[in-house]
Formats: structure tokens, C-alpha cells, sequence
DNA sequence: TTGCTCCTCACGTCACGTGAGGTGGC
DNA sequence: TTGCTCCTCACGTCACGTGAGGTGGC
């Protein structure tokens, strides 16, 4: 019989997880004196020390470690057990190779000319409730023309009612046939002369902060385009510009974000 | 100005976590009100909350974070911080895989014979000193036979001594030139006519259990030799076998450990 | 005034490591 | 007898979620 100190040598584990797994019921003790309460281990107990420590160390919990362990299992059952942590694993695999991707991205940015390119977010886009203006085009071309007006329709119509909007405006595009349709708003309580609208929540989108007048804007949106596409992703909704920073005097100042949902 | 719910709402994390990162100073308030204690945001802060986010997602710690986010940061900097995390994700993901391998492995053995199969566990080896008899032969193929006759000298001398071992009998072998220097221990105290020898510990080692008589030892080894080129390791050190259960009249219900230092 | 949001404090998660303070065994 | 091992209890880790109990703002 092994003292749990001599049993932890064998073993490769501690002490102290020798006794968690003995308060968990994993690997108890052949023998516990009852009167010193030392815990002394049969030699033959390392078949399942062994078995406990490879489960785990393939990213089993313990609690997976006690189905895994059970004698009454059948193997389908286990073969269920290990199927589940094969595909988990495939998951993470291919998660992390995508946080590599986006880490070599950054680190090529880096060492060119940094400065000047957009980093990229993904995050979820909650619902929306706007207080909006809406349009549509036939000829996406038009498009550039048609938005301003309708931003300082908006803003007109605020003054009007004496509203002022917490929140930053945002706008949105959706296409629609050959054309596009567009809406200029902003959160909060509903405006007499204005629409009330709803934008749909994402689970994810990608994201992206740009600087610069709204002359820029196209450009930042094919490069967010072709950085969806890169990272294997699709456009799953319509997107959404949030105009974060708009002083009147510095249309070259303005900071804005760009959502684009994605499956 | 965003209350603490509308800017947890446009930047995609809780409210739970905004006041967690303000509490580290990693994203904290525009303005805080001092009469309630309200936070606000400008929507302008949504750019660090991005950024935060993405770096998060990336894997980062938020203490890591934190410096990624430090307007003081050389581009040098950051680039060690980004290189030392990509190289985190490639010890990750091949790490996983290895998991995934053997995960895919253990499932070809359910779906066929698999009880006959060994399974392999990866543990370290502690440092063991041994009260042993040693031995050494010219040719491999002498081992067999003479490994047996040292265990019963040894067990011998221990008896004459009358000391009972309280942990397991260790055999060791290790290659000598074009022979093999090999020992026969247990751990514990000196005693008189044996030697005293040490096993040094490793890192890491590829273990199996093995169930059956000494006959069939030869074969299992050598299964265990296959796993470890499989798994593109190397042997690092002597091996041992750890005879966890050695019934007189059953030999072959005994129940044996073996244990490969690799690297 | 009623809901809704916000506030702080604090506990739970998971598989451990690391003490503190005390006792048993050779 | 001295060290060494063993015992229990409990706190710390990390990035959160989820309450409890209370207050502020429209």
C-alpha cells in the first residue's frame, strides 16, 4: 500500500488533486485510517490514476473523467463522450486558426505601413428601435447624392420638435432588386413627421471604425468586403453606419462605425 | 452621451463588463455622474470598445489588453505582444490536434476490437531511489532470461533482511553500447547487500498498462514503441516497468506499468 | 406614481496552487 | 526526539454571469 505522497509520485499529479479527486469520488483511497485520516493506495489504482490523468489532459472535465471512468458505460455511450470532445476540438481548432490569421494580418500591418489601414471587430449588433427618415434608389450609383439630403431632412425634422438625440445617428442599406433602400435615423421616442423603424439584432457582425469625410466612405467599405470574404464569411443582413463623431466644421474629422452582419 | 445600457448595446458586451472595465481602468466613462453614480459614454469611446473587444476575442488578457490599448505602445511593442500570442495559438492548435488524434484514434478502437488495445497516458516521472540489484548483458536477446533470476535474488535479500516494501518492485533497462544495462528495485531504505540507485525524473513520459504474464512484455513494449513514433516523439531515457500486481499464482492476471521517458 | 435603469456588493464557476495551523508516524 | 509527511480548511486565480437589496430619472 502507497502513502498518497508515494502514490502522487507514481501518479504525476499532486497531492492536493489526489485528495479533490478522492472528495469528488473519481479515484478514492483503498484504505483510509480512521484515526489519522491518511489515505493509502493500492498499486493498482494507477491503472486508474493513468486513465484519469489521460482523459483530462485530452480537455475532459472532471466530471466528463467520472462518465468516462464508469464501469457501466457501454461503448456507444463513450463513443457519444468522445465524438462530442472530437468535434468541440475541431471547433476550437478552427476558431484559433482564425485568431492566428487575424494575428499574422496585424503583425504584416505592423511592419508596412500600418497607420493608415482599418482593424477589424466582430461583435454582436443588438436590435434597434430608430426614429427614422426612408428612401430607396433604382441605380446604386445615385446613392451618394440621395443620403445627405435625407440626413438634414432628419435633422430638420428634430429641430422641429425640439429633440435632441443622446445617441449617435446611424444610418442603413439594404438592397432591394436592382436598387437600394436606405434609411437615415436615430435611437430614442418617436417624432411627430418622422417614421419609427426596427433594425433586426446579429449575432455577428463585422466591424470597423473609419475616419475621414463621408468622400472616403466607399473605399472603406470594399475593404471591409474584401476582408469578410477573406476571413471566409458572408453578408448575412443589411449593414449599418454609426456616425460617432460629426463635427459640423470637419467633415475630415468625422468618426464613424461600420457594421456588416455576417454568417 | 450614451448611458452605460445604450453603449453596452452599440459596443456589444454586457453591462456587467463595462463596469468591470472600468473598475481596471480599461475602458472607463466620459462622465460619471458624482450624485448617482451613473456612468456615460461618448459614443466616441465605442473605437476603444472595438478595439477591446477584438483583442479580447484574439485571446489576449485583459491585462494584455490593457498594453495593446496603451497609446504609449512602440509599433516594436506591440509586435512582441502579438508574436509571443501567435505563438501561444500555434502551441494551442498543436496541442488540439494532437488531442484530436488520439480522440480519433480511441474512437477507431471502440468501433472495432477494442478491448485487447492498449491505451497510452502522457505523465511525468518523478525521480525514484531504488533499492536494487543491477545487471548487464552483451546481446538483447539474453534479457529474458535473465531478468527474472535478479528479481528473485533481490526478493531474496529482502526477505533475509526482513523488510517488507511497501510500494511496488521496479525494473529499469537501459541501452549499453550494443547490450543493455538493466535493474531490479523496489523504493525504500538501504539494506544490507543491496545497492542503493537512483532513476532520474522526466518531463515527460508515454505510459501504458499492460495486463497479462511476462511473455507477452516484449510485444507490448513494442506497441508502445509504434505509438510513440506515431505520435512524432522521441525516447529520452531508460524505461521502466512498474509491477503494480504480481499475484504468485496467477501470472497471468499481473498487472504491469510501462513507462517511456520521451521528448 | 409606475416601471425601468442604474448603483454596489457579493457569490458561483473550474481545476487547480499555495498557504496556515495542527497532528501522526518512523 | 527531530524532521517529514499527512490532515483539514480556506483563499487566490480569471473573466465573466447572476442575483440581492436599494436608489435615481423620466
Amino acid at each position: 500500500m502507497l502513502s498518497i505522497g508515494e502514490f502522487a509520485r507514481f501518479a504525476g499529479v499532486s497531492v492536493r488533486m489526489l485528495r479533490h479527486y478522492d472528495a469528488l469520488g473519481l479515484l478514492s483511497p483503498t484504505w483510509v485510517d480512521p484515526h489519522s485520516g491518511y489515505r493509502y493506495y493500492q498499486p493498482e489504482l494507477l491503472a486508474r490514476a493513468d486513465a484519469l490523468v489521460a482523459f483530462r489532459s485530452l480537455g475532459f472535465s472532471l466530471e466528463e473523467v467520472g462518465e468516462l471512468l464508469d464501469q457501466g458505460r457501454t461503448p456507444a455511450e463513450l463513443a457519444a463522450l468522445l465524438s462530442r470532445r472530437r468535434d468541440e476540438l475541431r471547433g476550437q481548432i478552427s476558431a484559433d486558426r482564425a485568431r492566428l490569421a487575424e494575428i499574422e494580418r496585424r503583425l504584416r500591418l505592423l511592419e508596412g505601413d500600418a497607420m493608415s489601414t482599418l482593424e477589424y471587430t466582430e461583435k454582436p449588433l443588438a436590435a434597434l428601435t430608430l426614429t427614422q427618415l426612408t428612401d430607396r434608389v433604382d441605380d446604386v450609383a445615385e446613392l451618394s447624392q440621395r443620403v445627405g439630403p435625407l440626413f438634414a431632412r432628419l435633422f430638420g425634422a428634430l429641430v422641429q420638435a425640439g429633440v435632441e438625440p443622446s445617441g449617435p445617428a446611424i444610418g442603413w442599406y439594404a438592397a432591394d432588386g436592382a436598387g437600394m433602400r436606405f434609411g437615415a435615423g436615430v435611437s430614442g421616442g418617436p417624432v411627430a413627421g418622422l417614421e419609427t423603424g426596427a433594425l433586426a439584432a446579429y449575432d455577428r457582425a463585422v466591424t470597423t471604425i473609419y475616419r475621414g469625410s463621408m468622400a472616403g466612405i466607399g473605399e472603406a467599405w470594399q475593404e471591409l468586403s474584401r476582408h469578410v470574404s477573406e476571413a471566409g464569411l458572408e453578408f448575412a443582413g443589411p449593414c449599418r453606419e454609426v456616425y460617432l463623431s460629426t463635427p459640423l466644421e470637419e467633415p475630415d474629422a468625422w468618426v464613424t462605425e461600420l457594421q456588416q452582419p455576417v454568417k
